[in-house]
DNA sequence: AGCACGCCGACT
DNA sequence: GTCGGCGTGCTC
């Protein structure tokens, strides 16, 4: 045997067991190097999938090798750091190389594959084969489309009729437009220059990158004629551009002046001094809503830009990125790229390319642009980084900000945290001194806090259980009317929406593929509907269990509320924003829209009102109920509730006129209550940490839920056991891993689209011991019941 | 994850 | 006797 140039490759196709490198010959692909993208032949099938390329080396294999089939171009390829962050990821997150390596890249790329039948032998297939018109299959035969079964087309193939081969549909359909330009270095002819000199200008005008030839026919109001007629001279050349789908409109706007107070400077000198010497530090920005921690963002923007580097800025929700875009791109006009699940295939390939080739040096997204390919990364921003959205409850299940982590360590850049209610394990750390803590105490408009008030509902309730707005709020409220100020109401998620239960028997509809209560519909008559999988069935008019006839309806849905106050104000123009109302694309921007051009005076909605949106005419928050997110049963209950209601009652009184807040309660004198009302973050932080040190919860310990699923409820159980039983025997074997294993407990949802769903949650202390502990365990379990359940690790879950 | 190989039930 | 069920194990 002789010398080859062997690359070892993961199969980007995830699945535990093939989450490894596989070797295979590529000679003559000089190009390759690790990070590239290359197709590969794997396993029997006849088809070839994509795999991530880890090591290249020349050298004698041991053994017979495939061969490669193909690299990619070099653009798809992934930088060396964003190699390095899969590892990470698979480490940190319990996922396989190919998941993590799946995500970093544009989906564009992902495996996208059709299986193509071709008739071998045309007379003898039809004289065989079953036509089927609800078949699954289409066979290609000369051109006529046949469907036939899968099963159908296994018998055709053993009988050698039909041949079965892959197609790759990985072609990306890039937006061009025809454009023109002049040809470098040309001399035009006077004759010429003088008969065409607008045209010649304007065209000249555009440079390299050209102008398209929509633009410059309908700007001199000429056909397509001229152009044609330069271009047979060689004076200018055409060609296909491509176009940015980004949406910046182009209307530059003027952008402010940004000044900074001395508190806010302080901040940034400090951010300003990590970023000129290349450090890679980590800051909390904590300050009160009002501080003017967005202009120091911003501040810190231009410095990193100054230096070169490129900035990556995290948002929570999707429908805070317009809102930002709009900020951002005003002063750096198309440098501004935005990163989004909501993006289309082609807009994620786009911006992809565009900031791996440094087109776009400041990226806006959710929490996967955290992934973007900056070559050359300043700063990564995370703005209200308490918000739960930055960890991912899918694989893999990464936190936005532990990426973030790593990345500015690799680059020797700088993490922002920035937030008004910092996450209480941020802050523990900023404590600690693991993050530089920078603090804004004090509101730099004169805009006083708005004021609070904690109301009792329930006398209200004990008079009339199914009312949801007291008469103090309701006052309130129509004061606001009077006065032609806005007002907000916030109601608690719709999963607390109206249900039907039986007053004899107590009984809830629950529905059959998940084990949630159904919700009533109360818009299309009487549907019960489900809303994890959308099952409807009519609301039934008599107890399905016992017959009786005593139905009730309650709960504290959003649109009982609308109802409750289009009852009492009859002329109020009410806007409801809610998962229902928002469903649509750009729904929820068009509705903030509306609200901030006062074309509503109450806008009533679930957590997405709570969220960063500035609203200066709204003087009156009212919360319906405070109660609700209390009692989940997640140890970061009080602290979620803090901050949502601290966000909440900030929406109040941002403009000139104060604000005032209240807040419907069943607990009046509930301490979470009390510091909100004041805004008091750090006294809630003191509070919460001491109980967290308590209680052993973190930061003061880790958190890793195993979890199961499964159609078979008996084999879960099954599982279950055998978890319990292997890790007791593991802790026997290892006394010193100080485990704390609960469980095995149902999941909040038990069952989900027929899907039964079990977890243990285990506290322990993060060690290299308790790491190979957990993926032994998965790797174990995974391949012992790999046909039968899910089973996967999820690190500081959200438990709810 | 796919896919082939291989060992046991109910049909021509 | 055979077709086909899915348990088991492998993929450079």
């Amino acid at each position: 045997m002789s010398e080859h140039l062997v690359a070892g490759v993961v199969p980007l196709r995830s699945a535990r067991a093939t989450d490894r490198a596989f070797d295979y010959i590529c000679d003559g692909f000089d190009l390759i190097k690790p990070g590239s993208i290359v197709k590969i032949p794997f396993g029997t099938s006849e088809s070839n999938v994509y795999g991530l390329v880890l090591t290249v080396e020349k050298r004698e294999p041991e053994m017979t090798l495939k061969s490669v089939d193909e690299l990619l171009d070099d653009s798809f390829s992934l930088p060396e750091e964003l190699l390095g962050l899969c590892s990470y990821m698979r480490k940190q997150c319990f996922c396989t190389l190919s998941d993590a390596a799946r995500t970093l890249l544009p989906s564009g790329i992902r495996l996208k594959t059709k299986i193509v039948y071709t008739v071998c032998d045309p007379e003898a297939f039809m004289n065989s084969a079953q036509t089927c018109p609800d078949g699954e299959v289409e066979v290609d035969l000369e051109d006529s489309l046949y469907r036939i079964s899968e099963k159908e087309a296994a018998r055709l193939i053993k009988a050698g009729l039909l041949t079965k081969t892959v197609r790759f549909l990985d072609s990306v359909n890039e937006k061009t437009v025809l454009a023109a330009r002049l040809v470098s270095g040309i001399v035009i002819p006077d004759k010429t220059a003088a008969k065409y000199a607008d045209l010649i200008s304007l065209v000249g005008s555009a440079g390299e990158d050209g102008i398209a030839v929509s633009e410059v026919c309908s700007k001199l109001g000429i056909s397509r004629s001229p152009i044609k007629t330069l271009f047979s001279q060689g004076v200018i050349e055409v060609f296909e551009k491509k176009i940015d789908r980004s949406f910046f409109s182009g209307d530059a706007l003027p952008d402010d002046e940004i000044e900074l107070n001395d508190e806010q400077n302080k901040a940034f000198s400090e951010i300003a001094d990590s970023v000129n010497e290349k450090k890679a530090d980590a800051f909390m920005l904590y300050g009160v809503t009002g501080s003017g921690k967005t202009k120091v963002l911003i501040k810190t923007i231009d410095e990193v830009l100054k230096s070169g580097r490129s900035v990556i800025y995290l948002v929570p929700e999707i429908s805070l990125t317009s809102q930002s875009y709009r900020l951002l791109s005003k002063r750096y006009k198309e440098n501004v790229c935005v990163i989004h699940s909501g993006l289309s295939e082609g807009e994620r390939i786009d911006a992809w390319f565009a900031v791996k080739n440094g087109s776009k040096k400041v990226v806006l997204g959710t929490r996967s642009a955290v992934f973007a390919p900056c070559p050359g990364l300043g700063a990564i921003i995370l703005d209200e980084e308490h918000d739960q959205s930055f960890k991912s409850d899918s694989s893999p299940r990464y936190h936005a900000r532990d990426i973030a982590r790593y990345r500015c360590a690799k680059n020797n850049a700088v993490m922002i945290l920035s937030s008004a209610t910092p996450d209480v394990e941020s802050f523990y750390k900023a404590k600690c001194a693991k993050y530089k803590l920078l603090t804004l105490p004090h509101r730099y408009s004169s805009a006083p806090l708005p004021e609070v008030k904690i109301v009792d509902l329930r006398p209200t309730l004990r008079e009339d259980p199914e009312r949801l707005i007291g008469p103090e709020l309701e006052s309130q409220i129509e004061l606001n009317l009077e006065n032609g100020e806005q007002t907000i109401l916030f109601v608690d998620r719709r999963g607390y929406n109206k249900f039907v239960s039986c007053i004899e028997c107590a009984n809830v509809p629950v529905c059959p593929n998940c084990s949630v209560s159904l919700t009533l519909h109360s818009q299309n008559g009487r549907t019960l509907v489900c809303h994890y999988c959308g099952h409807r069935e009519p609301a039934p008019k008599v107890c399905p269990k016992c017959g009786s006839t005593h139905l009730m309806y309650h709960g504290y849905g959003s649109q009982k509320a609308e109802e409750e106050i289009k009852k009492a104000f009859p002329d109020a123009r009410i806007l409801r924003m809610d998962a229902d109302s928002v469903s649509q694309k750009n729904s929820h921007e068009k509705l903030l829209g509306a609200f901030r051009n006062r074309e509503a005076d109450i806008l009533l909605g679930t957590q997405m009102v709570a969220k960063g949106h500035d609203f200066p005419f709204v003087t009156l928050v009212g919360v319906v109920m405070a109660d609700t997110s209390l009692y989940m049963s997640d140890y970061r209950a009080y602290e979620h509730s803090f901050s949502l209601l601290t966000q909440v009652i900030g929406r109040a009184g941002r403009g000139e006129l104060p604000g005032r807040a209240y807040i419907q309660t069943l607990n009046p004198y509930h301490e979470v209550l009390r510091l909100c009302t004041g805004q008091d973050y750090l006294g809630f932080y003191e509070n919460e940490i001491a109980l967290r040190k308590a209680l052993v919860y973190p930061p003061f310990c880790s958190v890793c839920l195993f979890g199961f699923s499964g159609e078979d409820e008996s084999v879960l159980d099954e599982a279950m056991k055998d978890f319990s039983q292997t890790l007791s025997g593991e802790l026997k074997k290892d006394p010193s891993l100080k485990l704390i294993v609960y469980g095995p407990m149902d999941a909040p949802i038990y069952r989900l689209n027929g899907v039964y769903r079990k977890r243990f949650v285990i506290k322990y202390r993060q060690s290299k011991e308790t790491s190979s502990l957990f993926s032994k365990l998965l790797g174990e379990f995974d391949k012992k019941y790999r046909q039968k359940l899910k089973i996967y690790i999820d690190i500081n879950p959200s438990l709810i």
